[in-house]
RNA sequence: GGGCCGUUAGCUCAGUUGGCAGAGCAGCAGACUUUUAAUCUGAUGGUCAUAGGUUCGAUUCCUAUACGGCCCA
């Protein structure tokens, strides 16, 4: 196709900040410097020279002279005619490498001359003080250690496009430090949890995430295929199933940290993939992990943030224990403002829904709607960490029902920020009941609701050989991540979030149809 | 799925009640031997998300679409 002038010689801004940095990479191959090297042989780090020679003065590093190699990408160049500036960042930290023109061999003044912001570079000299006090490497030799052919976002800002933070997060964690400081702490977090169940000999497990039948959780789940045993295979919604077998072959105390893949839609609370840790305890109920969830993720808190309040949306959070416990029934006549004594039958509930003007839920029973209620009316106001116990058993396949009153199960729900954060419950280990319930749960399936629970036979079996007494709980990794740093939308505690794929915006796309 | 909002230079943002599109940073050319958001001079850089429509004229108004954000389901 012919275009005009105009198009012709036309190079977007882009284009042509590309083209210079190319065009200083072939001068680096003109003068026969590899722009890649393989390898960076160097003495420490900008955060590691800080952290050793950040107590010195200026005197004593010039009377017992230090010698050093670092490495580092260049987030600024300051150039004064014979002098340049540059900070070498690590990530971390940065450090101010300074060098005179006439005192460089011709192959470092080739790098100078060809480096920009973004470019990794290798500098070596002499540790000094500048006039302002700036710990200053003083560099005799500059290599090129990897050349950016793109350029970064803008130094000050940094990258606030939102969109462009999750797309490109390389560049968010490059310029926004706060962004590097998230996954940090949340790393902290979960290897302090792994630390407190292996004080408590727990052992790390994986469990399958294909499986023939997805189980373990309400949710629908994400199908796939293999193709050389020509297997329907699902994205496991929940480990749960595969570490109460474990429980069954004697592994007491088992957990897993991964991830779990349910098919729902996106939210500032939701991710199709999310990590959850699940850990199963043998011989001990709910109660005791109700204790065990406060003790652990105070403990963590205080030492993760260094104290045991949290800011989230504008209200003061603490996590120092006691937490408060109510049951579901409580929580939902407290904040309906309902008499208790209506929410012990479906028609009470069903009245109450609607005079709060809430709509019946599908499945027309007791748990359901009195779930419909709790969560219409209270989740969003449980902001100080609260233990909501004796969830109702059509909404608990998998739970022990309590001895004294047998429409609910010894199971609680944490919520802390409005956030449902964990899920536990004395776990159900008479294979008749498990039966019986697996038997509605496919009645309900059968009536039309996609999430209720499959028919397991394989995991009855494992049950008919006798599971131990056990309690067992699920904690939501991300959204307890984002109650520590303050983050209001999981996609910002999540490295890589579910976005949908880029279109091109040149109208190509929308040619062929 | 619904409602509201956003999309302007590589980045961060102005702006046009419809009349040649603006700044800072980055980039380019130059000055400068202790700067650190270095400074100074100069010249650049735009399909104003995409596709239609209204209009003498649309980046601006209208419609649709894409992507994103927030809220609701």
């Amino acid at each position: 196709m012919v275009r005009n002038e105009a198009e012709h010689d036309s190079m977007s801004e882009l284009e042509s900040q590309i083209e210079n940095r190319r065009r200083k990479r072939a001068e680096l191959d003109a003068a026969g410097i590899d722009a890649y090297p393989p390898e960076a042989a160097h003495d420490l780090e900008p955060t590691g020279v800080r952290e050793r020679y950040g107590g010195l003065s200026g005197e004593a590093l010039d009377q017992t002279p230090v010698e050093l190699a670092v490495p580092g990408r260049v987030r600024a160049l300051r150039s004064h005619g014979k002098t340049a500036f540059m900070d070498l960042h690590d990530g971390l930290d940065k450090l101010q490498v300074m060098v005179r023109r006439p005192q460089l061999d011709e192959g470092s003044a080739t790098v100078l001359e060809n480096a920009d912001l973004g470019d990794y570079v290798w500098a070596r000299g002499r540790m000094m003080r500048t006039r302002t006090g700036e710990l200053t490497l003083l560099a005799e030799e500059l290599r090129m250690l990897s050349k950016a052919l793109r350029p970064l976002p803008e130094k000050w800002h940094g990258l606030a496009d939102v969109e462009e933070r999750y797309r490109r997060r390389y560049l968010d964690l490059i310029v926004n430090p706060e962004t590097r400081a998230i996954f940090e702490m949340r790393a902290k977090f979960v290897q302090g949890l792994r630390n407190a169940l292996n004080d408590r000999g727990f052992l790390e497990v994986e469990t399958p995430m294909m499986q023939p039948l997805p189980g373990g959780a309400v949710a629908r789940p994400f199908v796939t295929h293999h193709n050389a045993l020509d297997l329907e295979l699902y994205l496991r919604v929940a480990p749960e199933l595969y570490l109460k077998r474990l429980l069954v072959g004697g592994l007491h105390r088992v957990y897993e940290i991964n991830r779990n893949f349910r098919n729902e839609g996106v939210s500032t609370q939701h991710n199709p993939e999310f990590t959850m840790l699940e850990f199963y305890w043998a011989y001990v109920d709910f109660r005791h992990l109700m204790d065990f969830t406060e003790q652990t993720l105070a403990g963590l808190t205080e030492e993760v943030t260094g104290g045991t309040q949290l800011r989230w949306k504008g209200h003061e959070l603490d996590l120092a224990p006691p937490w408060n416990r109510m049951t579901v029934v409580e929580a939902a006549s407290h904040y309906s403002g309902t008499p208790i004594g209506q929410l012990d039958s479906l028609e009470g509930i069903e009245n109450a829904l609607a005079d709060a003007g809430l709509e019946r839920p599908a499945n027309h029973d007791y748990g359901h709607a009195l779930m419909a209620l709790f969560e219409a009316t209270a989740e969003g106001h449980l902001l100080q960490p609260t233990f909501i116990t004796q969830l109702p058993v059509e909404v608990s396949p998998l739970s022990k029902q309590n001895r004294e009153d047998p429409k609910f199960t010894d199971r609680f729900e944490l919520y802390i920020g409005g956030m449902e954060i964990a899920n536990a419950f004395t776990e159900l280990n008479d294979p008749d009941v498990q039966a019986a319930r697996f038997r509605q749960q496919l009645a309900a399936r059968e009536q039309g609701d996609a999430e209720a629970h499959r028919f397991d036979e394989d995991y009855l079996r494992a049950l008919e050989h006798g599971m131990p007494p056990a309690a067992g709980e699920g904690i939501g990794i991300d959204r307890l991540t984002m109650l520590l740093t303050g983050s209001e939308s999981i996609r910002d505690v999540i490295l890589f979030p579910l976005l949908r794929p880029e279109t091109r915006s040149d109208g190509q796309d929308s040619i062929g149809e």
